[in-house]
DNA sequence: TAAAAAATCACCCAAACGGGGTATTCTGCG
DNA sequence: CGCAGAATACCCCGTTTGGGTGATTTTTTA
């Protein structure tokens, strides 16, 4: 572990809610480890003035709020990436939803903080991505676990049409079975008797060709169901 | 949010170090709001316990050391989330290696702490896995990060390892699984009992951490064994 | 060579599965 | 409006599975 060499940590702050943003600025003054070198309250002219910033007053992170007008944050971040790999981004939200955390961390931010964080986490969360970690609040690290759990779930194309003929419900059921669920538990996933969940699952293997859980989530999987 | 409603979270906590254990249980009895239902310092004695303990006395937060005698903490997490899904696990570590961190995730812990981490973060994470979140020590959360952004490297080994741990005779019994035949035609096909195949399925499933089929076959395919 | 790991076979039992029916809504589409 | 296709729910029955337990033999390896 390294510690603080008694060198100032340069954090940027890019957000647009000026009550917010100016007492993020306020507080983070109290801590003498770190120090405000560029505050934005919009995308452009924080890109705009990192650009033309000496080398020197460079940040060596950045709080970066998602919900930005014009360029959103997650655009900016990708943009800031590209001149400057090695600035640290933690991204600010108030949002939870899956969306936005993939796209921020295919984006390249390491940090993710719900904006209700107290201030010494957020200090804490600087010092820490800093040092390689990634500072996630509990709330959205939740999700991304749903992420890594499944995912496929998180690369499925925006309209892909269905094989097989399978209904929407078929297909729903479907990828209960692939995650190896039982019918009862389907069943009480979807909110419908087993018979009926037995129902579709007989009917997706005559359209699958098969007759088997093992043999349809092989199916399924090399045709990129689920 | 919530707030406490001044009622006990329950937590146990499994931890074979001696010292290390008896310093959390320690500490963590100064937090009025928690209160310690079970410890035990290996998985067979705390999934022992458990199991005759009555509902009243279930923890609903389990803290679990990784590296244990016997059976570990991931495999005995499996087993938890078996007979107790409700019941929500944080690993503890003192390692950061990305196979276990995948393999706690898959195998349903929702929380992941190094064995530095301050007490007060501890009871906040406790806490925070309380109210559904995922607390994830920043360290580790920059790996899963990494799973997300790169899924394939641990879905797919880099080539010809066998995951799991799997003997050749199971590699090879878990392939006409994957093919979706039954234990009968496994055994016709490799000249062994059906009882023989049982066996080795039996033990796929526990290298694997799966109970069916269908979950045997999605992770086969995912790790491209097959 | 002695201990450990893998492979083999066996039985019991409860739960789940697969396949064959039947039948009543619901719903979209011509 | 009417009707086909979906979705829903249920039953019977034999087979398969999953889990627990126990045992012997072969192979590996320390």
């Amino acid at each position: 572990m390294d510690s603080d060499q008694s060198k100032l940590l340069k954090v940027s702050i890019v957000e647009d809610h000026d009550i917010f943003r100016k007492r993020l600025v306020e507080l983070l003054q109290f801590y003498p480890e770190l120090e405000v070198v560029l505050v934005a309250e919009s995308a452009e002219s924080f890109l705009q003035k990192i650009k033309r910033n000496d080398l020197e007053q460079q940040p060596e992170v950045v709080l970066m709020d998602i919900e930005l007008p014009g360029i959103s944050g997650i655009e900016a971040t990708f943009q800031l990436k590209q001149d400057f790999p090695g600035v640290e981004v933690i991204m600010f939200t108030v949002f939870e939803d899956d969306e936005r955390i993939f796209e921020s961390i295919n984006v390249g931010a390491s940090g993710y903080l719900l904006k209700d964080t107290a201030i010494e986490e957020v200090v804490n969360s600087i010092k820490e991505i800093h040092n390689g970690g990634s500072p996630i609040s509990p709330s959205i690290a939740k999700k991304v676990l749903d992420m890594v759990k499944n995912p496929e779930a998180f690369h499925a194309a925006p309209q892909q049409e269905i094989p097989f003929d399978l209904s929407p419900a078929e297909l729903k059921i479907l990828q209960h079975v692939v995650d190896g669920k039982t019918n009862k538990q389907i069943a009480e996933d979807v909110f419908l008797s087993p018979w009926t969940v037995k129902t579709h699952i007989k009917n997706i293997y005559k359209k699958m060709h098969v007759n088997s859980r093992a043999a349809a989530v092989k199916m399924a999987l090399r045709r990129n169901l689920a």
